[in-house]
DNA sequence: ATGTTC
């Protein structure tokens, strides 16, 4: 299937329209990361996204692209709304799994002899690991449906941030679309402990610094400078969002479809249908569990901080920079052929890039959207900004992270425990974990190298490098 | 990713 891939240029890659596919696919890697795509079933998973109804201009990969659930993560497909489909595989069993990235005014001097206290206090505080719960107390359904309505905005109205934060979240924190009748009870009861919990897997607090400016400009407007210490949180929606995705995912199943679906997982609806529009109405209420989980978050980090350094809130200069979802569906419209369409745009494993001209006013509207690409846990991060030719190519789409290319039971047949945290101390990296098993899965050499994962994007012109962050201190699930 | 096979 590789000889398929012809070279558009060095950073892009295009597999032909063959059997059932609509649209072509493309993929975007530099020369040293398309071998690592034929590793798996990631190509082969983004041929069946091309086959889906109503897609649009080309199924399409990032550099980070690897095997996921029925499509690839990494993956972006826009559909038609009158006769595309929505697919819960195209959005994953994380809804609205996403980052965050926040500045403080210390610098990583400031902090360099507190850092163990503050890993500490922070690991006390956040509820770690698979099953963590009650960071906030239980809620009731009450609550937890006006979290499922109000996303981030609940959580600052309970005191978990400032009004403020929420222009500087992709949607403001809150899709309009949800509705809590969509939701099963199960799911509620799952969601009612799980607010404010970091959760598994590649999930984490990150204490890091400005290690590099790419943009002086940009990172100006941004108030960023080289040392300045930074957090970086990526959470999702935890078991409510998973219990969400499985609830829909097996009530498609059972429907009649008409069209061919080369795989099941890849199982999809019209848009316009009854199980299309319950999905997305559920899946908007997730997103919105996940806001509000990243904002509460973000608030028990700031007063672990201030508690731990005892220092003023002015002092510490907490301020939320963006928050980007990875892990989503959404109706935007793009130009095809030249005219304004609405589409239902899938990224999974993909962020969001808008150019400046999708802002009305402030700061995005000179730069440009914030995207947050985090590395894995013993590298770095990027802080990058969309552009005109994301909306012209990708639909307003860049990359995510590094991306897997060792499965996780590979990972710990490879290492065990001692040589991962051996690994990080000579980088002078602490880290805190719920369990030694995620530590040795996530450990670096699992991970596709994200300096090169980031610059396919750059050089592609699509997301554009602002600053790149190194970690000091890192919460691991 | 996930009360990791309701």
């Amino acid at each position: 299937m590789s000889l398929e891939l012809k070279m558009i240029n060095e950073n892009l890659w295009q597999l032909p329209q063959v059997g059932e596919m609509r649209v072509p696919a493309r993929v975007y890697a530099k020369s040293n990361l398309i071998d690592l795509v034929k590793h798996d079933k990631s190509l082969q998973q983004l041929k069946n996204v091309a086959t889906l109804p109503g897609i649009q201009n080309f199924a399409l990969a990032m550099p980070d692209i690897h095997q996921g659930y029925g499509f690839p993560i990494g993956g972006v497909a826009a559909m038609d709304v009158n006769e595309g489909v929505i697919s819960p595989g195209g959005v994953g069993y994380d809804i609205n799994c996403g980052v965050r990235f926040i500045k403080t005014n210390l610098s990583r001097q400031d902090v360099e002899k507190n850092l163990d206290d503050l890993l500490t206090a922070l690991y006390q505080t956040i509820p770690t690991g698979i099953g963590s719960q009650n960071a906030i107390g239980k809620l009731s359904e009450t609550e937890l449906k006006k979290v499922l309505v109000n996303g981030a905005e609940w959580a600052i109205n309970k005191g978990f941030g400032k009004e403020r934060d929420l222009a500087v979240i992709e949607e403001n924190g809150r899709m309009n679309s949800a509705k809590v009748d969509k939701i099963s009870s199960r799911a509620l009861q799952r969601g009612a402990s799980q607010l404010g919990t970091l959760g598994s897997g590649n999930h984490f607090v990150e204490i890091g610094f400005v290690d590099e400016i790419f943009s002086a400009d940009i990172s100006q407007k941004l108030n960023l400078k080289k040392d300045q210490l930074i957090i970086i949180i990526h959470t999702g929606s935890r078991g409510f969002g998973h219990q969400v995705c499985d609830d829909h995912l097996r009530k498609m199943l059972v429907q009649k479809i008409d069209f061919p679906l080369p795989d099941k997982q890849l199982i999809a609806v019209k848009i316009q249908s009854k199980s299309g529009e319950d999905y997305f109405a559920a899946m908007s209420s997730a997103a919105n569990f996940a806001w509000a989980n990243r904002q509460v978050i973000m608030s028990l980090v700031e007063q672990t901080f201030q508690k731990s350094l005892r220092i003023s809130s002015e002092k510490l200069g907490f301020r939320l920079i963006y928050d980007v979802s990875h892990n989503i569906a959404k109706f935007e419209d793009h130009l095809i052929d030249g005219k304004r369409k609405e589409l239902c745009v899938h990224r999974k494993g993909a962020t969001r890039a808008f150019s400046a001209e999708n802002f009305s006013g402030g700061t995005f509207h000179e730069i440009g959207q914030p995207v947050i690409i985090p590395g894995d846990m013993g590298t770095e991060s990027y802080l990058c900004v969309g552009t005109k030719k994301a909306m012209s190519e990708t639909f307003g789409s860049t990359c995510h992270g590094a991306g897997r290319m060792m499965s996780r039971r590979k990972a710990l047949k490879s290492t065990d425990f001692d040589s991962v945290m051996n690994e990080l101390r000579k980088k002078n990296i602490k880290v805190m974990a719920a369990r030694k098993k995620t530590l040795i899965e996530e450990m670096s050499r699992a991970y596709k190298n994200v300096r090169d994962v980031v610059d396919t994007m750059h050089k592609s012109g699509i997301s554009k490098k602002v600053v790149r962050t190194k970690p000091l201190a890192v919460l691991k699930g």
